[in-house]
DNA sequence: CGCCTTTGACCCGCGC
DNA sequence: GCGCGGGTCAAAGGCG
């Protein structure tokens, strides 16, 4: 641990007061820890996904603002049936060149914890392996037992994943794609199981793991792998249909969004800026800036916070 | 019939 | 080397 500034942040009416960041060091490798908390934001005005995007605190800021590789980095967020509490974001390790992050943003003037059940886990999840035995392309039809030994001489390409906590009765959510189930794991120290999921579309590769939290089983964490190389399927069988009007359903120019988040913020106060995207493959590249500048540039005060939250502090709107 | 879930087995990386 | 845990495969069965 050594660096310790703490920086603010303004944008769109949002206001982002703490990042605090720490830095490790393990045998050569670095780890840093973020935690963006914020004490001014207008609950009626700021979202979830309104910081991610409106903010640009979204996975490229992060990837520009900390230095870190979009490849295996992490989001976490909480989405309150439409009110925010908190989003937390996770950068990962491995691909990182030895980067580790971890960012907590807190909206609504509310906690949060940089060691939630979902941090935790998936940092060991992150930290130890990611394994995935197949090639990056291979739809899971490549095989299995086979062709592991192939990748020798390169590591395993890890893809950007993007996490989201959010509060919900049913573990799916449902956002536009059709996901068809892989497999099922318990999870340690956990009643609830993990399930695998994989976008069914052909020749895309994104995947998606939901468990409920242990702690806080109202909330269920979704973490993407991957991103979209295709438009929203157009026959929805859930409901994403009846969630979203039609025309939020329909791609972007570029085929996006890929994330819930993206289909979100497509939303009448998400739509502009969609047009600047950048090529796929670095969506999350594109917009940024304030974040980064003030990142950089301010120094406030320690308020020493988010450190003691709980994940308990997603309840309390609950009625 | 096509698509999906379930589920046990398997593979792999890591720590001890 | 072994055991553990995470991730994936694929057969079997269910459902519309």
């Amino acid at each position: 641990m050594s660096d310790h500034g703490l920086r603010d942040f303004y944008y769109h009416g949002g206001a982002f007061n703490n990042i605090d960041h720490d830095q490790q060091s393990y045998g050569g490798e670095t780890n840093h820890m973020y935690r963006v908390s914020s004490s001014s934001i207008d609950p009626s005005y700021m979202s979830f996904t309104d910081c991610l995007h409106s903010t640009s605190m979204d996975y490229g800021s992060l990837e520009k603002a900390f230095g870190l590789s979009p490849s295996s980095s992490e989001v976490f967020s909480s989405v309150e049936g439409g009110n925010r509490t908190m989003m937390k974001l996770h950068v990962g390790a491995d691909e990182l060149g030895g980067n580790t992050g971890e960012v907590t943003a807190t909206l609504n003037s509310s906690v949060s914890s940089s060691s939630s059940e979902a941090g935790c886990e998936e940092d060991s999840d992150k930290s130890k392996k990611d394994g995935q035995p197949k090639g990056p392309d291979d739809g899971g039809e490549s095989s299995k037992k086979g062709n592991k030994a192939k990748m020798k001489g390169e590591k395993k390409q890890r893809e950007p994943r993007f996490a989201f906590v959010t509060k919900s009765e049913v573990d799916q959510l449902e956002d536009g794609y059709r996901w068809r189930k892989y497999g099922q794991k318990a999870v340690k120290n956990s009643p609830y199981p993990r399930s695998y999921y994989r976008c069914t579309t052909q020749k895309c590769t994104v995947k998606k793991r939901v468990e409920r939290s242990f702690q806080d089983p109202s909330t269920v964490i979704t973490t993407y792998e991957g991103q979209h190389n295709h438009p929203l399927p157009t026959t929805l069988r859930g409901s994403a249909a009846g969630l979203f009007p039609p025309s939020m359903l329909t791609p972007s120019p570029l085929g996006r969004p890929s994330f819930p988040h993206e289909l979100l913020m497509q939303m009448p106060n998400y739509h502009h800026q969609m047009n600047s995207q950048a090529p796929a493959g670095s969506m999350f590249a594109e917009n940024f800036s304030p974040f980064q500048q003030y990142v950089h540039q301010h120094q406030v005060p320690d308020y020493g916070l988010l450190q003691d939250m709980v994940p308990s502090t997603f309840l309390k709107h609950e009625p």
